[in-house]
DNA sequence: CATAAAAATAACAACGTTGTTATTTTATTT
DNA sequence: AAATAAAATAACAACGTTGTTATTTTTATG
């Protein structure tokens, strides 16, 4: 049988409600039981109940987290984070795999106190419902309902071009996915197209589509740009750790070195970038940050009662590694 | 407020625990009152507690999968269909991406009926434990004291072999990863080596290490084959997805047809498979039956007090496409 | 048409907690 | 040392179900 707080109540010589004072840490109850009730429960191997505790407090202390599309791996780096950071909280999180519906019904059925969802392409199709949640994905023009995540890819792209810029380069190519509904992505183009004007680079823009964001994509955009007679890039931002990874092969297996024929800086920012084949310099809000954010966001929209910023834009690092340097002299 | 079966049976005018027994299909309440209750219960919006249910009943209906390695495509295909498996099932499935522990803590917390774990290399280090499980991985030489669910990997390269044997192939280069404690991949390779020996190719066994099982490793693997003086095979092994799909690239960019000059079969037999550049023949347990028999697998250990077979070793099928054919007549 | 049997429904005690209220014990004051 | 205030503990009603037992209603039987 399980050990219940009464059975706790009957060794310890005090009565139930004592007990459940006592595990709790209420100041109602005195040093010395307190003590002597958590010993006993140690020894007898007590496990709370949850759902006899949820039953009365209204409230699970879980998260749910919705997410729909499993094979990517910054996103698999993303939610391993976010698991992380919850275990600095009150709070656990569980994770489904469903479409949006199911996985709905999964959490209303656990009755979790929050919902944390993956916007991506994908709009957010839940208006008005009883169990609060946050939205990591892009805010865009329009005001939402619902609170947003934003990563900020625009001002990433910003950092990359200036940078590069910084460094001398003034060819800088963008290799990345931009026939898609994904909203993420098409920012992160316009972020580059936006930071090329700014700094006078109009001339100098050049935007490859990778047709996607795996590797293999910016395995094969390298040719593209390698094709293109004269202008010859300096640099080149690569749209995510997977395209930057294929890019990078790519070069290096064509003999041009990094970063002396060609920079490379990659969007995302997470910590397997330093373990490329040369240590690659990246911008994006870093992954553990980005966690850190959402976490606190979504324990932020169940406790309080305030409802103020809706989204909250996050800013980017960037971290230099040895994949860009100054262009060789020409 | 939320409704209970206490408003509902206010309205519908009858008690609650009639209620409870409709919402139940009881044979005990006539059908006429079950249908009325059931209208009053759906008219209100009625969802049950699953708490109350959890406290009174003493399961959850719920599995909890554990889930370290997140970031391999296969896997995660897998636990989709795992997921959707559970759908047909009066279970649902959550989902942790903890180590073993903390992903162990959270279940107990939660007080899932039963759990599903992942063996791949790290043994399942819960010997004796209240909560039954199943683990999708090796069974091994030696027993155990767990339910073990075994794709048969052996069996697969042999089918693979017989396959292209059939054909007419005698040079049969295998690539996968072997230098690694994964058991899975070493069974592949012992897997190979005794159909080979089956079949009478022994001096045409060629195994080459991918290091690792991702596109990459197969695409650069396939170099490593092509420079071998001489013994040059006419078919090729492919030990993962993700390694077949860089092989298949590998060998399409080097002007080498599949299947006209070589013949490509891969292990892992998930729907992707029809959709690479070349559809791809593959063998292994098909996705959807392995998710089938796991979910079954741990149902019955949960349901059925009997302790039969242990080890469930899975037939393979080899799904034939147009990556393999006769090899060119030489 | 009374009566027993069967069917349908109602009542109520669990399940293991929390939080509120009631009671007892201890400390403080006069 | 009695009266009172404060601190500590005990008692008990929730929470929303299920399942068992008790009661009422309907149906069958002689």
């Amino acid at each position: 049988m399980t050990v219940t707080i009464k059975d706790i109540a009957k060794v310890a010589g005090v009565s139930y409600s004592t007990v459940s004072k006592a595990l709790n840490n209420s100041p109602l109850v005195k040093e010395a039981t307190k003590r002597k009730i958590l010993k006993v429960a140690e020894e007898m191997g007590y496990e709370p109940n949850l759902a006899a505790k949820q039953l009365v407090r209204k409230r699970t202390d879980v998260i749910g987290l919705m997410w729909p599309t499993i094979e990517r791996i910054v996103l698999a780096t993303l939610v391993t984070n976010i698991s992380k950071a919850f275990e600095n909280t009150s709070y656990s999180m569980i994770l489904s795999v469903d479409s949006q519906e199911t996985a709905m019904e999964t959490f209303k059925k656990f009755q979790v106190d929050g919902m944390i969802i993956f916007g991506e392409s994908n709009e957010v199709s839940i208006t008005q419902d009883p169990i609060p949640f946050v939205v990591y994905g892009v805010s865009g023009k329009n005001e939402t309902s619902y609170p947003i995540i934003d990563a900020n890819h625009e001002a990433s792209m910003q950092k990359a071009v200036k940078h590069l810029y910084e460094l001398g380069h003034r060819n800088i190519t963008y290799i990345g996915q931009f026939d898609t509904k994904d909203a993420l992505q098409l920012e992160k183009v316009e972020g580059y197209e936006k930071a090329m004007k700014q700094f006078g680079l109009e001339k100098y823009k050049q935007i490859i589509d990778s047709k996607g964001l795996n590797w293999f994509d910016g395995y094969t955009a390298v040719e593209k740009v390698l094709q293109n007679e004269g202008q010859q890039p300096t640099a080149i931002i690569g749209g995510s750790y997977d395209i930057s990874g294929g890019i990078m092969r790519a070069l290096t297996e064509k003999g041009i070195s990094i970063p002396n024929d060609i920079s490379l800086v990659s969007y995302d920012n997470i910590p397997q970038m330093a373990t490329t084949e040369v240590p690659m310099t990246c911008i994006g809000v870093p992954v553990d940050v980005l966690a850190e954010e959402i976490v606190h966001a979504i324990i932020e929209r169940i406790e309080s009662e305030e409802r103020v910023e809706l989204v909250k834009k996050l800013s980017p690092t960037l971290t230099a590694r040895e994949s860009s340097g100054p262009p060789r002299i020409q």
